[in-house]
DNA sequence: GAGTTTCATTGGTCATACCCAAACTAACAG
DNA sequence: CTGTTAGTTTGGGTATGACCAATGAAACTC
């Protein structure tokens, strides 16, 4: 007896070394399982995941548990949920529209400058517009000289403004790269939404930018990467400056006062 | 009597036209309301938000609800949240890991070829080691060689790998713009993730990778814009065809069978 | 005063009940 | 027979209340 006590004393004391283990949240795990085969193919696009109350039967999982996972899904684009009857979680791709609002929650959250969002800009969509030159369809073309039309025929300025952002984007869709595209969504809006207050586009901006806009749109109808790429550079890098100017201009009169 | 219900079936038959309402969710609403003030900054960095049953108390919601409230915040990488006393939703900014981690879902969930990654970054890096140039710090100098060293250094492949992920993303660190660097960071990735499984490295790629590392790196600390963003041009432009034509051989390999 | 134990606070999970939205269905009026 | 209306069913949304788990703070012991 003396004997097998020891040894049971000795069998309790001198355990299996454990690492601090971690211990993840139920929810986070069925969302991690569920984004794997969403991202792996198993269930195609619109394809309805099982209704909560049929998830809760086959994980044994409260309900509370699994409706959390699945809006961590939602949030994340990855299903898209419904009420109703016939409703649900339908799986979707996450795009663009994704991207952009992170981008746009670390723009405000950081409050990054306007120069660096330029910056970023000049950057990019002279890339952009590479791509386009190269790779762009006539649909492609079009659609940027209908957006250049709207500019040249918007009245108020907020019309104005909105035009501009669609021939930009119009730009990226036409380099049929789907991450620049996103980027440059991202950055339009940002950017967009960070002009509408400042009054410095008169009527020759205006006209300056209709017919940047068309020697651009020509050089990516003529296929000419080159072209598009320069004259773009020069396009951002002069709207640039000019916000910029006017910043400066805000800033000395807010100083000033 | 009849006629008072005439009256009445007039009044009930033609009642105030209402448009067809949109009825968010509650915990929507609480996630954008404490979303916009965290943004607006009224929590400060670091600040606990209310505890949960505080909130239920103060917003006269379920706990559910806030839950998921909170939970949508903690995605979007407004809040981070501990467990245990004294824990909570602590406020935190959104950085370059929210975006990195929405961008891999889309490269993922749209299956994004790499050549289009490597174009993107095409488009991207050069503009990083231009701006790195202008704005770099003698730490940022230093961070460089230090990672160039690690590279030249490594043994096994994926510790060539990592490291040169480090080299690439110290130069986006040294452009001083966060929006860039936070693009940069989910490319850096996604290209590590899909190349560690393709065997062409071999010590010649590594010697010549060095070497031009060495040489923007140069560029950068003599702040030469121009050299940083031509050397860096070439050194990606070269990359990603290496790699494409490794990917080209595979295919026809796989192909042949 | 240092180490240990206890405990209060706060998030995590579960079970249940009920409400609301949408789509289908059957009853009803003309 | 046809169109409208009133259920009915299926699914998500919210509310409660109880209990578990983690963790730091306070009380306590030596």
């Amino acid at each position: 007896m003396a004997e097998s006590k020891d040894v049971d004393t000795q069998s309790i004391r001198r355990p299996v070394q454990l690492t601090p283990m971690q211990v993840p949240k139920a929810s986070d795990v069925l969302a991690d399982d569920l984004r794997e085969r969403i991202l792996r193919g198993d269930f195609p696009e619109g394809t309805a995941l099982p209704p909560e109350r049929e998830l809760v039967a086959q994980t044994r999982m409260s309900r509370t548990t699994v409706r959390e996972a699945l809006r961590i899904l939602e949030v994340q684009g990855l299903v898209q949920i419904r009420t109703g009857r016939a409703g649900g979680a339908f799986v979707q791709t996450p795009g663009e529209e994704s991207i952009a609002s992170s981008v746009s929650l670390m723009i405000r959250g950081r409050q990054i400058r306007m120069d660096a969002l330029l910056e970023t800009r000049e950057a990019i969509e002279p890339a952009c517009a590479k791509l386009a030159a190269q790779y762009r369809t006539s649909a492609d073309v079009e659609r940027l000289e209908l957006a250049n039309d709207a500019i040249a025929g918007a009245g108020p300025l907020s019309e104005f403004l909105t035009a501009n952002v669609e021939w930009h984007v119009a730009v990226a869709v036409a380099s049929h790269n789907d991450l620049l595209n996103g980027f440059m969504l991202a950055l339009s809006r940002a950017i967009y939404e960070s002009t509408d207050n400042k009054g410095f586009i008169d009527d020759t901006v205006r006209k300056t930018t209709v017919k940047a806009h068309k020697s651009i749109t020509d050089a990516i109808r003529n296929q000419d990467p080159a072209a598009a790429v320069r004259r773009m550079q020069r396009h951002v890098h002069s709207y640039a400056e000019a916000v910029l100017e006017v910043d400066e201009r805000t800033a000395i009169q807010v100083t000033e006062h």
